[in-house]
DNA sequence: ATGGCGGCTGTTAGCGGTAACATACCCGAT
DNA sequence: ATCGGGTATGTTACCGCTAACAGCCGCCAT
């Protein structure tokens, strides 16, 4: 007992004896099993980070905000990817929750049933990041997907541009970027406009992709004013081209894309672009889990954030 | 007991208990206590990733080999971040092998070395990753970057480039960088030259950075006619600058990266680089903690992987 | 002398599973 | 009827730690 009041720094231990134990511990290189300890005092300083993929850039930032605000709390972030996957996503939660985190974020309000029971189930805060057009299993902190669709279309429509065109990824899980598309062709029919085409892909260097599909684009419409891309890099890959191509940009042709990552102050022009937050939603989330959001411990929360359009140099002034 | 032996698929249950133990479960969305049964089991399915940020791009693809590997093994990888900080890695460190993971996967051979002691002594299989240069605790897979940097500059030279600069990151701890320029700076000595200038950054937008300080340095520096960068991203920013600025490339400058970063393959033109090897880095390492290695469970093994260099289209031919 | 209290250390009983062994049962061979 | 052997299920004793509580000691107030 003495041993573990020294090493948790719990409880009156005299200095003497503190110091014999911490330095028996060093010299044996004893590393206390916290398996053992976890389940003693019911207690686990983890917190299950749930993430559809690494190489988006927009997780690490999430990841960065939630390290951020942990830190100092005890508390250590966990992470489980699951590629896009449901199935993936739904095995991965069950893992995590069979370690019986503190708290667990997961990105996105859509998951499977049986994933949603055990999130219920669970007994512990659970944070559902990104998004906030639905409805969460308990608290939720993002920004909403189809209203940053809307406004987009607004600033563009507003700026004169006509006939427009979505440039995005084909993935039928990738719940955000539907959203946004949503909303982005709701504004566009309120005023009697909808996109002049569509593209997708999957798979790739995005930047390289971007490229051949706008090059598809362009070469396929007529007239095309305007290219809404899905994410930030598809969108410098198009821009890239364009330029390439000495085409006026945003004159003849405006571009825009979504997410505001930090890539894009290095290219020639800067993109237009929407913040989603990133940061600010990852510290959030720790908040509500570590408990020190000033509301006290009550629990499903709704926190919606409000992204920032910056122009940039991509949209023409009007 | 029938229940456990249900839930882990060991030993014989009848189909009819197993049923309606597997209906139990599911209607009390009960989720088994991991931290119990490895206490009891003495066997933890977890592997620890410890590594040094998740925003380069490089690790991530390691990651991805390592999932990859694992699947199917009933493995889990689970990642620690560093920030390049010694003492964070000490601490994550302990903090993962205080929950006694299967095998201890981590970037580099540079330890504190309380750190080298804690792994030493942790009696799971540990794997070094990313670099050789050195001596492992355990095992090691990697890439000689003193050899990288070596074979870099060969090829710059025999190019006939001969007032070469070097731009990289100002990240004392980032050994594999300072490796690399070792190896190129002694390949020019070998031959009588020597850098002309070199230029240090830290922090922001990788890609800006990479603009401002191929500006500065060809500000400062007359006639240099060669680039070298510490990674592919800030070489990404030095190429978009000097097309900007009209500079042929590679006739008058030629530049090189390193990492073979996909999104290298969106750019006008294609940054020379060394492919890192990081998937193929992932999957060996992975391999040897899963035991799949056909050697058996020697352990100890270090293994030299070959990056291949990449002439793109900034280097001139000769 | 007595009691109370604070500081320090020790004792006991779990935490929720699993390894190892024990038991019950059924079937066919003896 | 008895036994051997396989199948299915149950019992017991931990795994390494911590919560809760129990002691012990010295000191001071009464």
């Amino acid at each position: 007992m003495t041993v573990s009041r020294v090493l948790r720094n719990r409880g009156d231990v005299s200095p003497a004896t503190r110091e014999r134990v911490q330095e028996a511990a060093r010299s044996l290189g004893y590393v206390p099993n916290k398996i053992a300890g976890a389940l003693a005092s019911q207690r686990v300083n983890l917190v299950g980070v749930v993430i559809p993929s690494l190489s988006n850039m927009v997780f690490p930032e999430v990841m960065t905000g939630i390290s951020e605000m942990l830190e100092g709390t005890g508390l250590q972030p966990v992470v489980g990817v699951t590629n896009y996957l449901p199935e993936r996503e739904e095995s991965v939660v069950y893992e995590m929750l069979s370690w019986r985190p503190s708290g667990l974020i997961l990105a996105g309000l859509e998951h499977s049933p049986a994933c949603q029971a055990m999130l219920a189930q669970a007994g512990i805060p659970i944070v559902e990041i990104m998004d906030t057009d639905g409805t969460p299993v308990d608290s939720a902190v993002g920004i909403s997907h189809r209203r940053a669709g809307r406004q987009m279309a607004k600033a563009i429509i507003a700026a004169g541009y006509r006939r427009i065109a979505f440039l995005g990824t084909q993935m039928p899980n990738d719940h955000r970027a539907k959203k946004r598309l949503e909303g982005f062709e709701d504004a566009l029919g309120r005023v009697g406009l909808s996109l002049v085409d569509r593209e997708f892909y999957s798979g790739g260097s995005a930047l390289l992709k971007g490229r051949e599909m706008t090059a598809a684009v362009l070469n396929r419409t007529r007239d095309v004013d305007f290219l809404y891309y899905s994410n930030d890099m598809i969108g410098a890959g198009g821009l890239l081209y364009c330029l390439d191509q000495g085409i006026d940009v945003p004159g003849k042709i405006g571009l825009a894309g979504f997410n505001g990552v930090e890539l894009l102050d290095g290219l020639p022009r800067k993109l237009a672009t929407m913040d989603a937050c990133r940061l600010e939603i990852g510290q959030t989330a720790a908040e509500i889990i570590a408990g020190k959001r000033p509301g006290g411990i009550a629990g499903g929360e709704v926190i919606t954030l409000t992204p920032t359009l910056q122009h940039g140099d991509t949209i023409r002034l009007r």
